[in-house]
Order: structure tokens, then C-alpha cells, then sequence
DNA sequence: TCATTTTGATACGTTTTGGTGATAGTTTTT
DNA sequence: AAAAACTATCACCAAAACGTATCAAAATGA
């Protein structure tokens, strides 16, 4: 049994295909089906169910494959140590950022980290919190930045930011005339939302303590940007709730239509967060310092409270 | 990196000499030098000091072994969730067992397992405790059977049995007239105890309480062997204390100096111990199945109280 | 101090293994 | 029925792993 033979076992039950995993380990599929053929023989089991199109795991394949991703992962760590011990931060990173951070936060420390550390190869991608999650448990991604807590337990969060609501209320709305506006004061019915799936969409629905049974869903305005939000607000079809980095970016005249919360004023957690395992740890913390580092002085808000991004 | 690689780092590192691990490994030893010197140049680290006489780790190769142990550990698991699969229970099995369990457990189970599980290839071993613990921490114990509890985070046990400690008063000593006898009659200086580093020790000691702030050790008698104490003691050298399964091979005449305790009656849990990874659960499993029989009816105590094994 | 032993590294030949390209045999798709 | 997609198999090659013989350095010991 080698290190291989398990990453090119992990591939094809990925792909649940032999040739495009193949593809993946950058081999030639008579490469991937003979070791895996040999693997299943000294173990004398088969891990694929090659009947079944697209190919299936076995039922002890599955037990496999999971011990396999552990010994591969584990694997890693040990270049890990020798990185961390030479003070070497480089290599590949990737990691995910929600929808509603990516378009702020990511201009802020971009440029900034890639400066700082010219040897990480940063692959960024825009994903769900849901996606993030599965993606950080299956090691498709190295670390992510999201809503937090969590509360999932295979899950670290280092926290970055705390990021106040603001209301967006346009003229004409009964409460544009409020300067500051409270928690009590929102109705979910007459707020603009993003699509089903955005975490930022949960964090509204949580604050607005809805007591009725279901939303009024005969026609709720959803949008998958929070740009178009605006827009649609403008139109007179309604409120809506901005994260406070997204105030910074809009117009003077659209500026006039953002309300503050009263005090604690309602806000998310945005955090870095990875794997326990705490692969590539260096580079985790040299995205936390950088991050840290840009955002302190872009938001100075005492007395917030933690809004949940989970759907309850 | 391959997890041969890995195993051979380890098993210098553990005989800190390359021709001994190469002896270990069924492999020459420029086999050995070669794939270690090739993990080295493919890491850009050095592992081992060979300047130093015996052979020395590195900072970094202390890491990397403890990451190398838990690979190869690992990597055992996959095979070991075949046979899990398979209903197999074969292969060889390192078992641990300290002094003062050995002869009068062993023979009760041992024809019994064998016969039961004859694939199994039981190697056990006699050893202290302290022995046990560190052997099951670096994987060369399968599991053991000791007195618990251990009070250790990497080590799980499962309880065999209750053994409650029986008296041995010889003709003339101050508490031969009784016929019960209580904790409370107990003095530590007219014991007779076994040598340092038995937990049995340990354990008499603890029901002692002694509160001096130390045992009067210019002259106290020790041995190596419960059989010795019982002939010392026979001599007029003073009372000991003996677990119940051995009081149960002495003979007739040296019965008569036995004294049970007044209940709750003093005793020591006895556990089938294995490391917190649960590596051959299966055959742990059966051991515990089989013990578990033939203890059955040799042991009816009620109301026991456990005394720890531990030296305070 | 000098011979002997121990021990790790090196050189080189042999065997094993991981990999490729071509192709055959299935199943699925069109 | 033909085409496409997919995996298994075969022959072959290059690289890797391993063994034998040998060397150099350090430790040992007389």
C-alpha cells in the first residue's frame, strides 16, 4: 500500500470515473486502474463497484476512502512541519469567500498579501457557506472566510471583523424619516432579500425575529446581488440591510438613505475559518495578520451584537 | 514520500542506529540510508544528526517523526477495516500484562482463546504499568491488562473484572485473631510490600493511607514476587496483602492465615487497556469476550470499593 | 598509539515497480 | 446499428528500490 494508491483511490471516487481522474493525478488511466487493481488485490476487496455506472463505492470502500483522506491529508502535514520550521510561507492556498464578503473585503488585503507573500499561490473562489463547508471537510479548500459561529465541530474559526447591519430605507418608506432605526422597528415582510442560500439572507431573517409561522412567500423580492438590492430599494420596492463595508461603496445620493442601528447595534461575525487539522497553518495566520491589519480603522463600531448566520 | 520511507525513519529513530533498523525492517542497511537520505533531500531537511554517537534527531525530526508514527499508524487502519469487514480476527497481536495479573489470569483464558481464535498470533509480554503505557502510546502494545484506572487522555480501558485484596496474617501477628479484618486495622510498616514500580504496590500503599510524610524505608522488606511475600511473611516477617485470584492457588495450610476484608471490600479494577485510536478493535474485542467468560463465577464479590493504582 | 570494530555512506549491478501507448472488450449514447 | 465513452489488459520502458561489495570515519580497546 502507498500514499499513491490511496490519492488515486480518493480521485476516482471523486470523479467516479477512472479515466477524468486519471486526469486529475496528471497519469494515464491504465496507470490508475492497475494500482488500484493491485491495492484491491493485497487487500483482497474491491473499493469499486465498477457494475454500477457511474462507478460506485463499495460499502467498505467507503470505510476506505475515509481513512484513505486521512492518511493523505496527514500525509501533507509533514512538508506542513518542514514549512513551519523553515519559516517558509508559500506554496498553493485556496480559499473561499461568501458572496457578500468577496466584492469588499477582497480589494481591501489583496494586493497587501500578495505583496507580503509572493511565494502563495492564492486560489479564490466565491462559494456558499454551505459549499465552504463541505469544500473545507473534504480538503478541496485550505481555509475560507465567512459568517460565523459556525457551530460545526470538524471547523476552527479565528474571527476578523464584526461587520454592523445597516439599513437602507428610501424615500418614501415609513421609515426614512426614523434617523436611527431598532431591531423592533423591522418587518420582514417589506425587506428586500438576497436569494435562498446567502448566509447575509439568514442573518436578516434571525434578526428580524419572525414569530409568524412562514414567511409571506406569494411574492418576496430575492435577488442574488446586494447591488441589485439597492437598485431594486431605489425603486420604492421596499428596504433592505446592507453589510456595513457595502456602505462605504455606495454614492453620495444612495449614502442619504442609510440608517444606523441603535446601540448594540446588530452585526455579523466574519472569520477566517479552516480545518481542525490546521493544515498550512502559516499561511492562515499570515491571512489573518494581513486582513486584521487593513481592516482595523475601516470599522470602529463598540457594543455590537452577534447576529447568527445560520437558518434556524 | 512513501510510507515505507516513513517506517524506516521511525524504526532508526527508535534504535537510533541505521544497520539495527535495517535488521527491524528485513531490509540491508544502504537500503535503509538511501530512502531516508532521499526523504531528506525531498523535504531539504536533515532528520537525523549523524554526527552525534549514538544517532541523535533533529529538532525537526522529532516532528516529523511524531507526524511519520501517526502516517504509519494510520496506514495499518486500512487494513485493519478489512478484516473489521470480513468478520477476519487473525494476524498478530502484542499483548501487554503486568506481573501481579500474569500467573493467575493467563492460564484461565489463554487455551481458551487460542482455541477460539486460532488465527490470532498472540504475543504477550510481561510489564509494569509504566511500561504498558508508553509501549501502547508508541504502538508497540496492541493493548494490555492492567489495574485501572489510568487516568490517561490516550488510553481507553475496558473493565474485566473487580479483584478484591485478601490479607495474609501469618500464626502470630497482632491481627491473626481476627477474623475480618477493616482498612482501618492496616499499618504500612508491618507490610510486606512488593518492589518499586508494581502498581499492586501502589495500590496497598494507597489503602494504607498513610499519612507520615514518608515510609520508614530503613528496613522495609520488599519482593519481586507475590509467591515470596506470602514465604516471608510465613517466616514472621509480617502480614501482606494478596489479590483474590491468588489466594486461590495457595495451599490449604497457608489458607488458614487468610482474612477477608469487612465489606465495602478493598479492591482493584483489572481492565483490558488499548490506545485511543482503536486499532484492531476486533481481536480487543474478543480477548475482552473470552476474559470476560471465564472470569464469570471465579469472582462474586458485591460491593467492592476501588483503590487506585496510581502512586499519589 | 595503533589495530580492530562499528557504523554510515557510496558505487554499482539486479530486480521490482510505476508508468505509457496501443488495443480489446463493455456498456451507454445517439 | 454505429458511435462514443469507459475500463481492463498487454507489451514495453524508465525509474526506483534493493542487494552486494566496499570505503571512510569514528569509536573502542589493547
Amino acid at each position: 500500500m502507498t500514499i499513491t494508491q490511496l490519492y488515486y483511490v480518493l480521485a476516482v471516487a471523486e470523479n467516479q470515473n477512472f479515466t477524468k481522474a486519471a486526469e486529475k493525478c496528471f497519469v494515464t488511466q491504465p496507470t490508475l486502474s492497475m494500482q488500484i487493481q493491485k491495492l484491491e488485490d493485497q487487500l483482497d476487496i474491491l473499493i469499486f463497484d465498477r457494475s454500477k455506472k457511474p462507478i460506485e463505492l463499495t460499502e467498505i470502500g467507503k470505510k476506505i476512502v475515509t481513512q484513505a483522506r486521512n492518511i493523505v491529508n496527514e500525509s501533507y502535514r509533514i512538508q506542513d512541519i518542514v514549512d513551519q520550521q523553515k519559516g517558509f510561507i508559500g506554496g498553493e492556498f485556496k480559499l473561499g469567500i461568501i458572496p457578500t464578503v468577496m466584492p469588499t473585503l477582497l480589494p481591501m488585503f489583496l494586493k497587501n498579501f500578495i505583496k507580503k507573500h509572493p511565494k502563495v499561490k492564492l486560489k479564490i473562489e466565491e462559494l456558499t457557506t454551505h459549499e465552504i463547508i463541505a469544500r473545507i471537510k473534504d480538503g478541496h479548500l485550505d481555509a475560507a472566510i465567512a459568517a460565523t459561529p459556525l457551530e460545526d465541530e470538524s471547523i476552527k474559526e479565528r474571527v476578523l471583523y464584526f461587520e454592523p447591519f445597516v439599513s437602507y430605507i428610501p424615500v418614501g418608506h415609513r421609515l426614512h424619516v426614523n434617523k436611527k432605526i431598532d431591531v423592533t422597528d423591522l418587518d420582514i415582510d417589506d425587506m428586500l432579500l438576497l436569494e435562498d442560500g446567502h448566509c447575509f439572507r439568514d442573518g436578516v431573517i434571525n434578526l428580524c425575529k419572525v414569530f409568524k409561522n412562514q414567511i409571506d412567500d406569494n411574492f418576496q423580492l430575492e435577488s442574488g446581488s446586494i447591488e441589485t438590492l439597492i437598485k431594486l430599494s431605489n425603486e420604492g420596492l421596499g428596504m433592505t440591510l446592507l453589510p456595513y463595508l457595502h456602505t462605504l461603496e455606495i454614492n453620495d445620493k444612495e449614502k442619504e438613505n442609510l440608517h444606523y442601528f441603535n446601540e448594540p447595534t446588530p452585526a455579523r461575525e466574519v472569520s477566517l475559518i479552516y480545518h481542525k487539522s490546521e493544515l498550512k497553518m502559516q499561511i492562515i495566520e499570515a491571512l489573518q495578520d494581513v486582513i486584521s491589519g487593513v481592516i482595523r480603522g475601516a470599522i470602529a463600531f463598540q457594543n455590537v451584537k452577534i447576529v447568527s448566520p445560520l437558518p434556524k
